[in-house]
DNA sequence: TCAACAGTTTAGAATTATTATAATGTAGAA
DNA sequence: TTCTACATTATAATAATTCTAAACTGTTGA
C-alpha cells in the first residue's frame, strides 16, 4: 500500500529511526491489501524470501515489539509456545482452528458486543478479546 | 473435598493408574473449596510444600496434561511464556490483570452470552472464551 | 501369591522460544 | 564531517517444555 518514503515518515513520526531493517519489515508487514497473522518464525521466513540481506533474529524481535508498542501490531493470546501477531489492529475477534493451527479473523460485525456486568475496583479495561476454538467436525 | 480413596476411584474410572504422585497432585488441585489458577511452577512449589517426597518435573507436566485431556483441568490462553491452568472446568471467562499478572474468574452470570453470527464450514465450535485484560487505572 | 506386563516415574539431556550482552554500525543533528 | 544516541548483530544465556531411556510399580490372572 505504502512506498518506502511513506514508511520512513511513519517510522519517524513514531520516534523510530527508519533503518533499512525496519523499512524492510514494514514492507513485508504492511504492503499487502489483506491483514494477516504471523509468528516470529513466519516473519523470519518472509524476510529471507524477500531479500538477500539477512536481518538478525534479535532485530526481528526488537522490531516486532517496537511496532506492537506503537500500536501497529497486536499480539493474539493463543496458548501456544509461540506468540502470534496480527497486522489487523482494529477491534476484532478470532477463530482458532485447532486442527489446522490456524488463526482466522471474525468480522467484527459478526460478533455482538460482549457485555461484562462486573468490574474490578482500581482497574480499567484495556481490551476484551473473544477466542473461538474450532476443530474438524469429524474429530 | 475428596479423600484419597475417592481420588483413586476417580483416577481408575478415567483409565489412569492411581499412583502415589497422581493422588498427591489430586489432593493439591482438587481438595480445596475454591478453584484456582496455576502455572506448572506454582504447582511444583505447592507440591514441595505439601510433601517431602519429590515429584519430578516431567511427572508434573505429564499429570497436568493427562488431567487436562480428561477434562479435570482447563488451559487458559494468556499470551505469556508460561501456560496457565484452571481447576475450574465449568464455563466461565477471565480478567487478566496485566499490572499484577493475575488471572481472575468472571462469574458466568456477569457475562452476556457471546453471540457469533458466522461459522466456518466443516468446523465445529469447541469453546468460546473471553479474556478481559485490565490494568491499574493510574497507568 | 506372585510373576509378568503395561503403564508410569525419573534424572537428565534436548529442544525451542525468547531475551540479554556487548561490540559494532549508522541515522540524524549540528 | 563529526558526534552521539540509537539500532543491529552474533552469540550466549535463560526459561518453558518435551524427549529419552532406564528403573519402578499397579494390576492382572495363572
Ligand atoms: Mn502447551
Ligand atoms: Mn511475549
Ligand atoms: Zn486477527
Ligand atoms: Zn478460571
Amino acid at each position: 500500500m505504502l512506498n518506502n518514503s511513506q514508511y520512513i515518515d511513519k517510522l519517524r513520526s513514531s520516534g523510530l529511526r527508519p533503518t533499512k531493517q525496519r523499512i524492510k519489515i514494514c514492507e513485508i508487514l504492511f504492503n499487502s491489501q489483506k491483514t494477516f497473522h504471523f509468528t516470529i518464525n513466519d516473519l523470519v521466513e518472509k524476510i529471507s524470501k524477500a531479500t538477500n540481506d539477512k536481518i538478525s533474529l534479535a532485530t526481528v524481535y526488537n522490531t516486532v515489539h517496537a511496532f506492537k508498542k506503537k500500536g501497529y501490531l497486536k499480539e493474539i493470546p493463543i496458548n501456544s509456545d509461540q506468540s502470534y501477531f496480527d497486522t489487523n489492529t482494529s477491534h476484532h475477534h478470532h477463530f482458532y482452528d485447532e486442527s489446522q493451527k490456524d488463526l482466522i479473523d471474525i468480522d467484527d460485525a459478526d460478533v455482538e458486543p460482549v457485555k461484562i456486568n462486573t468490574k474490578i475496583p482500581g482497574k480499567k479495561i484495556r481490551s476484551v478479546e473473544v477466542l473461538v476454538k474450532v476443530e474438524d467436525i469429524k474429530s
